[in-house]
DNA sequence: TTGAAAGCGTTACCAT
DNA sequence: ATGGTAACGCTTTCAA
C-alpha cells in the first residue's frame, strides 16, 4: 500500500539496505548514491514506517503522559512542560487522561504496555493505583510518578511540597486573625490530600488552636458533595470564619456553594486554596493560593524518565520536591 | 525480551498459531487447549505487541487528535468528547498540541504518518495549514477538520456557526443601545475569524450603522498586541462603547487591558465574545458569550472520521455545523 | 482442531 | 561502498 524502502531501492537501482543507510545516515555511502536515493524518496513521497522500525530496534522513542484531569490547568501546564521536554530530548509524547478513574487508568496501562512505549510519566488517581503501577514494574517499563506518590511503590518522582504549602496557607489565615478554620480536603486515598491535611493540623497545633473534627470535610468529587459539606460547616453552632480548600477544584465548588447561601468571600468567610486557578482569573485575581510550578513538574518528570530509560540515572530512586509559591490576594483578606 | 506468543506456545505445547487464535477468538479451538493457553498467558504476564500486530494487519486502531491550544477550555472539552467517542468505537486516541504553530503542525503530520495511525481529527492553525493537509491527502490518510475550515481542501468537517453567533452578539449590543461597536478580531488567515467579522459587518449594515474601519482590529496573538489594540480603540476621538472579541482569549486580554486603563466593564465599555470562558467563571458568570458545544465537536468529529475510515461514509464530503448558544450576562449589560 | 510457511517494513550482522 | 539474510512479533493463507 504505502511506499517501502524496497520500492525506493528498485527505483534507485540499489538494495534496500542502502536506502536504510541513507535514511539513518549510517555507514558509508557515495554522495552520488545518497543523492539519487534522496531524490527518489522525495519523488515517491516515502514515509518511514515507525512501527516496523520499533519492532526491530526494540524501542519506540515514544513516552506517555497520564494525567487525571485534562480540564485542570495544573495538568495542562504540566503537559506542556512534558511535551516541550520530550521534544527536546527526541521523544514523542502520547497524552492520555484518566479522569481520576481507576478503570480508565488500568485500561491505559494495557495500552502503553502493548504499544511498547519507552516510558511513562504517571499522575496516579490515588493510593489505589498501586496494582497498576506494580503491573508496569513487573513488565519492566520505566515510569516516573508526578504530583502524587503511592505508598508501596518505590520509584522516581516529582512532587510538590503539599505539607509546607498547607502550613503557609493556614498560618496566613491565623495571622489574619482567624481561629475557626475549616478544611475542605480531598480524598484521604490521595497522598497530596493527606499531606495538606497534615500541614493544616500541625499548624493549628503549633499555634495553640484546637483541632476540631467537625471542621474537617473529605470530598470524593461526587456531585453535590462539596455544597453539602459547605452547608454543614456553615450550619455549625460555631461556624468557621475561614476555609482552606485542598485544591482549585474544591475551592471553586466551595465558593459557589457559599455564594448560593448568600455568604460573601472574604467578608463572611475567608477562602484559600492549593493550586492556581484558571488563566481567566486575570479578570479578577481574587483567590489566595499556594501555586505550584506545574510546567516544571512536566519538564523534570520527563528528564528523570529519560535519564532512567537511557541508563543515565543513579541506581537510587530520585525524589524531586518543588516548593509552592503563596500568592496573597483578596479571598483571604490578604490584600 | 518480552514474552511472545512463541514463548506461550512452547509452554502450552502447541503452536504459535493456536495462541494467536486464542488471543483473537478466531477459528475453532478445543476448550481444553484454550484454557491451557489462557492460563499460561496470565502466568507469564503476556502482553500483545500492538506494533507487530499493526504491521501485519495494516491498521493501528489509533486515531490522532491535533488541537491548537491545550490550555483553551474549548479544545480540552473537545478532546474529552473525542476521547469518549474514540473509546466507544474501539479506537485509541493520540493527543497532540500545535500551539497554533505551523512548524509544530508539520512535525506532527510526519509523526502520525510514520506512526500509521488510522485517521486524524485536525484543528488547523489556519489557512496556511493547506500544505500540511495536502500531505495527508496525498498519503491517503483520512482526516476530518474541526472548528476551522481551510480554503483549497475538500474534506469532512465539523464547524461552529461563527457568522450566526457573531450576528447575534452584535445584534444584542445594538439592542442594548450601542452604536459604536468595535471588533477585536482574530487573524484573517483563520476561517472562524473571517466569519465572525463578516457577521459583525453584516449586522451593522442591516441595522443601518456605519462600518468604521478604525473600529476593527486584527490580532495575531503576539505579546502586548491586544493591549495596544484596545488602547488605540479607546483613544479614538469617538471611542467605541462596546467591544466584540472574536474569542475567549482575546476577550480576556481585552478586559485586562481595559482594566489597566481604568475602564470598567460594562459601565464604560460593554464586552461580548465568542466561546465560553473557563469553568472558574462560575465564581462570577460575568461575560456575555456565544458558547459552542465543544464536547460535541469532538464526538461528531470522531464519528465522521471513523465512518470514513471504515468505508461507511457517503462518497460526498460531509459538513456538520453546530450552532452556538448565546448567554446574556453582565459584561454587556445584558442581565 | 491444529500447524507450517510466508510476509508485514525495517535494521543488525556478516559478507563482499 | 554495497548487498544478502535473518530477525523483530504477529496474522494470513493454505494444508493436514
Amino acid at each position: 500500500m504505502m511506499v517501502t524502502i524496497y520500492d525506493i531501492a528498485k527505483q534507485a537501482g540499489c538494495s534496500a539496505m542502502t536506502v536504510s543507510r541513507v535514511i539513518n545516515n549510517t555507514g558509508r555511502i557515495s554522495d552520488e548514491t545518497r543523492q539519487r536515493v534522496l531524490d527518489i524518496m522525495k519523488e515517491m513521497n516515502y514515509v518511514p514506517n515507525a512501527m516496523a522500525r520499533s519492532l526491530v530496534k526494540q524501542e519506540s522513542r515514544i513516552l506517555s503522559l497520564l494525567i487525571t484531569d485534562i480540564t485542570n490547568p495544573f495538568y495542562t501546564s504540566l503537559a506542556r512542560g512534558a511535551e516541550d521536554a520530550a521534544r527536546e530530548l527526541g521523544y514523542r509524547l502520547l497524552l492520555a487522561n484518566s479522569d481520576e478513574e481507576l478503570a480508565k487508568e488500568k485500561e491505559y496501562i494495557d495500552t502503553v504496555l502493548s504499544a511498547r512505549v519507552d516510558g511513562v510519566l504517571f499522575a496516579p488517581a490515588g493510593d489505589a493505583s498501586l496494582p497498576n503501577l506494580k503491573r508496569l514494574r513487573k513488565q519492566n517499563l520505566p515510569f516516573v510518578l508526578i504530583d502524587r506518590e503511592v505508598p508501596g511503590i518505590e520509584c522516581d518522582m516529582v512532587l510538590g511540597d503539599s505539607k509546607e504549602g498547607a502550613k503557609r496557607l493556614t498560618s496566613h489565615l491565623i495571622e489574619q486573625g482567624h481561629a475557626r478554620i475549616a478544611l475542605l480536603g480531598g480524598s484521604r486515598g490521595v497522598s497530596t490530600a493527606r499531606a495538606r491535611q497534615a500541614g493544616y493540623e500541625e499548624t493549628l497545633q503549633l499555634s495553640g488552636l484546637p483541632y476540631r473534627e467537625e471542621y474537617v470535610a473529605e470530598s470524593h468529587y461526587r456531585a453535590g458533595e462539596i455544597a453539602r459539606h459547605v452547608k454543614r460547616l456553615m450550619a455549625l453552632p460555631e461556624p468557621p470564619t475561614a476555609l482552606f480548600a485542598a485544591n482549585n477544584f474544591l475551592a471553586l465548588g466551595a465558593i459557589r456553594a457559599l455564594r448560593d447561601q448568600g455568604l460573601r468571600v472574604p467578608e463572611d468567610v475567608a477562602v484559600v486554596c492549593f493550586d492556581e486557578l484558571e488563566a481567566g482569573f486575570v479578570l479578577d485575581p481574587f483567590m489566595t493560593v499556594a501555586a505550584q510550578p506545574a510546567y516544571d513538574f512536566g519538564v523534570l518528570g520527563i528528564r528523570l524518565l529519560v535519564d532512567r530509560i537511557q541508563g543515565k540515572a543513579a541506581e537510587d530512586w530520585r525524589r524531586v520536591v518543588l516548593p509552592p509559591t503563596v500568592h496573597l490576594r483578596r479571598s483571604s483578606g490578604g490584600t
